[in-house]
DNA sequence: ACCTGAACACCGTTCAAGT
DNA sequence: ACCTGAACACCGTTCAAGT
């Protein structure tokens, strides 16, 4: 009766008839974990909803909309990440890069097409404060490798693109395969079809089926030292910036 | 009454009811223009049937499902582009591997969305004898600069993603802007939402948001020469392939 | 052979009503 | 304050019937 009731008893219920109660951010997080689980196409406010126990509607009392839940479940999803530690020393900062984009592709990949349903549904990502120090960071570490800082962003930018790009139109692909694709089809690079008929004149597409194919994991490192060898021209004493 | 009838009685009509005959390719020409048009989210078996002036059932005439036009879709786009003079010289290959990202560029941003369309709906695209033969001039090119097969094939591999993904997450936000955006939000590189509040511990940031912002061009350019770079490493006599 | 119209099972979202 | 159930306007796809 007393004004200074228990903090437990003004707080809100955890509970409700038998289900932990719903909050904006428990709703965000089931969102992130479905897509991870049964990936972007599964997520329908009817599929959450029926996981979470509660009828469709009932998600409308902490998310605006669709976008906002998949905006919410992408916030979620940055927070989650932190990069390595980042050293910019000659001898260090190539192991260092690599590393960086090695993490990043392993945590983009936890939840892959998540960054291809954010784009199509309009979603802007990447405003929370964690994105922002993330940010800071790499730009911090471009910058003291010798870059001028309007290269140092563009450079960060690219390497998250790069990362991001490998994962959602390779990686995707291969970890969770369509079902209406043979097994080796996407598996094998190059591909199958990109093999040439015999007689056709593709002399070069031709030569290559007779070689060992890349796996992915070859390709993203291919693709990781192409950029650590453009940055180390703009980094070197004496290395040409344009051609 | 003859066996010979005259061909043009033996065809089929290219009309009907005054409208022009369907046809798979008149239909996938449709569904590219009107991605083209509208938007990859507007391309609905309804919309299109509504544009060519029949019920969506006839549009099952022509093509197997949704997934099915979309790939139709993404062949035809794909038929519709042709690699530019590549000159493996050198002095003269760095501005055609920079001419031909151009004009990838600017092909793939006249159907903004058409890629990450068919990235979402599991359409696999590039199977068409017109994108082996851009392939495989591609992989020629970079053959004669004097990387090794395999190389040559990654590096086409990783300049096309290169290309598509700035199209598709950089230059597709900013070519059709999403409505519930402010106007100044995307077209400015850094972002305002990459500026953080004063008085935060963020100092690469902070002096990022004194600089003349990047354009989208300036950007891609930059994209484009750390390729080159990377490139120039394993072509040049002497150039170290690893770090 | 090719089309239409009605129908089915979905979807996001909203309304009116419950507790 | 938070929920449910019914409803609305969409969607892809299919069925039965027309010409």
């Amino acid at each position: 009766m007393s004004s200074s009731e228990t903090p437990a008893a003004r707080r809100r219920p955890t509970h409700r008839k038998g289900r932990a109660t719903l909050t904006r951010e428990s709703v965000g997080r089931a969102a992130l974990d479905l897509i991870g689980r049964r990936g972007p196409a599964e997520l329908t406010m009817r599929s959450l909803a029926a996981e979470l126990g509660v009828s469709p509607r009932a998600l409308y009392n902490y998310v605006e909309d669709r976008r906002d839940l998949i905006g919410l479940a992408a916030e979620l999803f940055e927070q989650d990440w932190h990069p390595p530690k980042l050293d910019p020393a000659p001898d260090r900062w190539r192991p260092s890069l690599r590393a960086l984009c090695d993490e990043l592709r392993a945590h983009y990949r936890r939840h892959p097409g998540m960054t291809t349903l954010a784009l199509t549904e309009d979603v802007t990502m990447a405003r929370h404060p964690t994105m922002l120090r993330n940010v800071d960071a790499i730009v911090g570490f471009l910058t003291a490798l010798g870059l001028p800082p309007a290269d140092a962003y563009r450079a960060c930018v690219e390497t998250i693109r790069l990362v991001v790009g490998f994962v959602e139109f390779h990686d995707a692909l291969h970890d969770r395969p369509p079902a209406h694709l043979a097994p080796g089809e996407l598996t094998e690079t190059p591909p199958p079809w990109l093999r040439p008929e015999p007689g056709t004149d593709l002399p070069h597409l031709t030569r290559l089926a007779d070689l060992p194919p890349t796996s992915q994991d070859e390709q993203f490192t291919f693709a990781v030292d192409l950029l650590v060898d453009g940055l180390a021209a703009r980094v070197r004493p004496g290395g040409r910036a344009r051609g």
